[in-house]
RNA sequence: GGCGACGUACCCAAGUGGCCUAAGGGGGAGGUCUGCAAAACCUCUAUUCUCGGGUUCGAAUCCCGACGUCGCCUCCA
């Protein structure tokens, strides 16, 4: 089979076919930098990186953008509040969000323009938009697209503009525009404001503007997927889609792809609602990061996820479930013959992941495959039906899968005291020196090492550190 | 007011016409193994898929209605 995505703008599920087979370009809104990201706006990095692993771990060679809005009304707010520049706040924050993703493990893009840095190439496409009929300047030196000069707006979206509840919302704008519902591609100069000398003038660019400017700069006038949360259907990605469409004439986008939101206390994950949890807070407060990654990536991208105490220790036992066979396997000494069945099972595991994925993303049934291999590996494991080598083998099937997944345990070694402590433990076991051997355990299980006691002797994993 | 999604066990969550007397993870109860543990394995934990109608030989899956929850229409992942 192959991977079929379901779009936003078609509404369709269908197989996904490279624009350009040796590069698949994949665009992600990213973070506005004005403060820390929340887990809920990282279920969709995530999900997008799922996405670009998925199409690697398929063969394709992938180009994958993730911008970053590093200017704004909130992030100039914020510099305004602690007297300080755009450039800073954004610079703080940007910093704090790649070490959040790096905790996440999300795979770094290859690619994260800013904002700021591609000014220009956003006033050539206002420019580009103005020469075409489809933008108009007002008094203050802003500029607005005009949704009238585009039939097809709304079709993202799926909404009628006449529809649209013009008048209780949507308006309340602080710049004047022909109609309500055109949106800022440019606004124009403030004094409290930073701003850009451009050829289309002095201002600052939207917010829209940005993404269709630096995707396009990117990856190219037409693309293969972009993503974002559902929150971004409208009106931002409408908004990408008309203006880009507009000013090229060309499809923006193949495949658009969006993530439903992050619950908590069954509503939306949002700042605004005051019901959000950061990865720096939670990583701090003992939870690991690969069940955070796991809490995240478990459910199917397009069904909102509950997020809470108890996903979170689910999401923790269910790693330490794979920490557990990963350790097993690399413990496991038996010279006895291969198992004869084992490759079959093995496909077996590995085609349904690839069915899972290959349906739309669903991590769901990929991760039920994973654990009927992990059920069925420690039976094996058990009965010692399997040979040496072929843990070695369960083990590289595990690995090419989390090239996907991104869960199995860092390979480290341990520090020199802690495997004197191991020794220790065994030399005591072997001299039936209960007392001292379960002291050494515990002292073990203290400095994050938890050993195990199988017949072929004691092995040992890393695990979390109680804290708090 | 408009548009849309969802409602599956104690919790999270797949499945969307027959392989479902419903994956997987977590939790709980028993058991096996073990010096004791831990891990692991085994058994049990939804004859049922919010409710009421209907279509069909057959529905958790399709249709209609009710109830409930959430989201978008405004900055938002």
């Amino acid at each position: 089979m192959t991977l079929r995505l379901l779009d936003t703008l078609s509404g369709e599920q269908r197989p996904f076919t490279p624009l350009d087979p040796t590069n698949v370009r994949v665009y992600s809104c990213g973070p506005t930098v004005y403060g820390p990201a929340h887990v809920g706006n990282f279920r969709s990095f995530l999900f997008s990186d799922l996405l670009v692993r998925y199409l690697r771990y398929r063969g394709y060679p992938v180009t994958w953008v993730m911008n970053v809005t590093d200017v704004d009304d909130k992030i100039i707010r914020g510099a305004r509040a602690e007297g300080s520049t755009i450039a800073a706040v954004a610079e703080r924050w940007t910093a704090r969000f790649l070490d959040d993703a790096t905790t996440l493990r999300m795979t770094t893009p290859d690619v994260m323009p800013r904002a700021t840095a591609h000014v220009p190439e956003m006033a050539d496409l206002i420019g580009t938009l103005l020469e075409r009929g489809h933008a108009y300047r007002t008094d203050d030196g802003s500029i607005f697209f005009r949704i009238a000069s585009w039939p097809a707006y709304g079709r993202l979206a799926h909404i009628d503009p006449a529809e649209m509840r013009v008048g209780e919302r949507v308006e309340s704008d602080e710049y004047a525009k022909d109609d309500v519902r055109d949106f800022a591609l440019w606004k124009g100069p403030k004094d409290d404001e930073p701003a850009w000398e451009t050829a289309i003038g002095r201002g600052r660019p939207g917010w829209h503007i940005e993404c269709s400017a630096m995707s396009m700069r990117y990856l190219g006038a037409s693309f293969d997927v972009h993503t974002g949360g559902v929150d971004l259907v409208f009106p931002h990605h409408e908004d990408e889609m008309a203006q880009s469409e507009a000013a090229t004439g060309l499809p923006f986008v193949a495949t658009w792809l969006h993530c439903a939101h992050l619950q908590m206390g069954g509503e939306k994950m949002a700042k605004s609602a005051g019901n959000i949890a950061r990865v720096g807070d939670l990583v701090e407060s003992g939870v690991s990061p690969r069940a955070l990654r796991y809490s995240l990536l478990a459910a199917h991208y397009r069904m909102a996820l509950s997020f809470s105490e108890d996903s979170l220790q689910a999401a923790a036992s269910a790693v330490e479930r794979l920490d557990a066979v990963w350790a097993a396997l690399g413990a496991y000494r038996s010279d006895g013959p291969d198992d004869a069945t084992l490759p079959a099972l093995l496909a077996e595991a590995r085609s349904g992941f690839e069915a899972g994925l290959d349906d739309d993303l669903n991590a769901s049934p990929a991760l039920a495959s994973v654990f009927e291999l992990v059920r069925e590996v420690n039976r094996r494991i058990a009965a010692r039906s399997l040979s040496t080598a072929d843990a070695v083998r369960v083990r590289e099937v595990l690995t090419d899968l989390d090239r996907v997944l991104a869960l199995l345990p860092d390979e480290e070694a341990l520090e020199s005291d802690l495997v004197a402590m191991v020794a220790a433990r065994a030399a005591a076991r072997a001299a039936r020196d209960w007392a001292e051997s379960d002291r050494l355990r515990s002292a073990l299980l203290e400095r994050g090492v938890a050993v195990e006691d199988t017949r072929d002797g004691q092995r040992w994993r890393r695990v979390e550190v109680a804290r708090g």
